[in-house]
DNA sequence: TTACTATATTCCTATATGGTAATGGATGCA
DNA sequence: TGCATCCATTACCATATAGGAATATAGTAA
């Protein structure tokens, strides 16, 4: 797992190196993505960039929300700005952001898992296992 | 990456299946990642189980506030706890909690160094290049 | 210039949350 | 039984933030 890609000496295994300023850092990266309409506008920039009217429809809310969104998500180097005209094109900066979506989905689901077989019976998400 | 440990049916690649629930869930999930004094804690469990008292010294901080974070991270699986006599024995439920922290210090550390560069000179970082 | 569109920003409010202090509750021991 | 220790919980305060409404800014076209 993470081949060579994250290879960088300042790569900092299970956190140990952490200074306070780092981790930090760490902590508001994780806090920029615990918002439910910033993974919704992450979620559907993965198939294509999108200008902010399109997200705003979308995404059904304000066009301010969605700019205030995307500020955040570009403080944080998650998307890319494109200028075009009067439009503004956002992207994906790194698509190993949803590597990290993810790891959290899966462990999720092996927890929810194994919550639905304490509880007996077979787990309820996991019925149609094919 | 990834080989078979995360293969279950309601693993969701790309966030792509997730529904408004399921998309809450997630930002939860990274909502309890998003505190320093919860990362250290993760960070100083990373070793062995600690009780409260060692971790109230450990990480200088009140009792009642690592009371409060351990039962946050309690509530989303994170650890474990494990009284014994009249202490609280708490340990990582799942290491894997690390491979988010990993991957976010990688992206960081991608980040710091480009951003560097972009101010020419060989980034700060990274200088010890072995 | 003026008008129009698209986006960013500011102001405001309601809510959420981290921290402390105080209290409650359970265990262990004399 | 009484007391001490360890931990969890509650009440409270200060701060942070998501969201809406209004406004500002930038580009385009007439």
């Amino acid at each position: 797992m993470g081949r060579d890609r994250n290879r960088i000496d300042t790569e900092c295994p299970q956190l140990k190196a952490l200074d306070d300023r780092a981790l930090t850092h760490v902590a508001e990266y994780f806090r920029a993505l615990s918002e439910p309409l910033r993974l919704k506008i992450l979620n559907t920039l993965h198939d294509r960039p999108h200008n902010v009217g399109e997200l705003t429809e979308l995404l059904d809310c304000s066009q301010a929300n969605v700019s205030k969104h995307l500020a955040i998500l570009m403080r944080h180097g998650m998307v890319e700005r494109d200028a075009q005209g009067t439009s503004a094109f956002y992207r994906i900066a790194d698509p190993r952001i949803y590597d990290l979506c993810d790891l959290v989905c899966g462990q999720m689901a092996l927890r929810f898992a194994s919550q639905a077989q304490l509880l007996g019976g077979r787990p309820t998400a996991m019925r149609a296992r094919r």
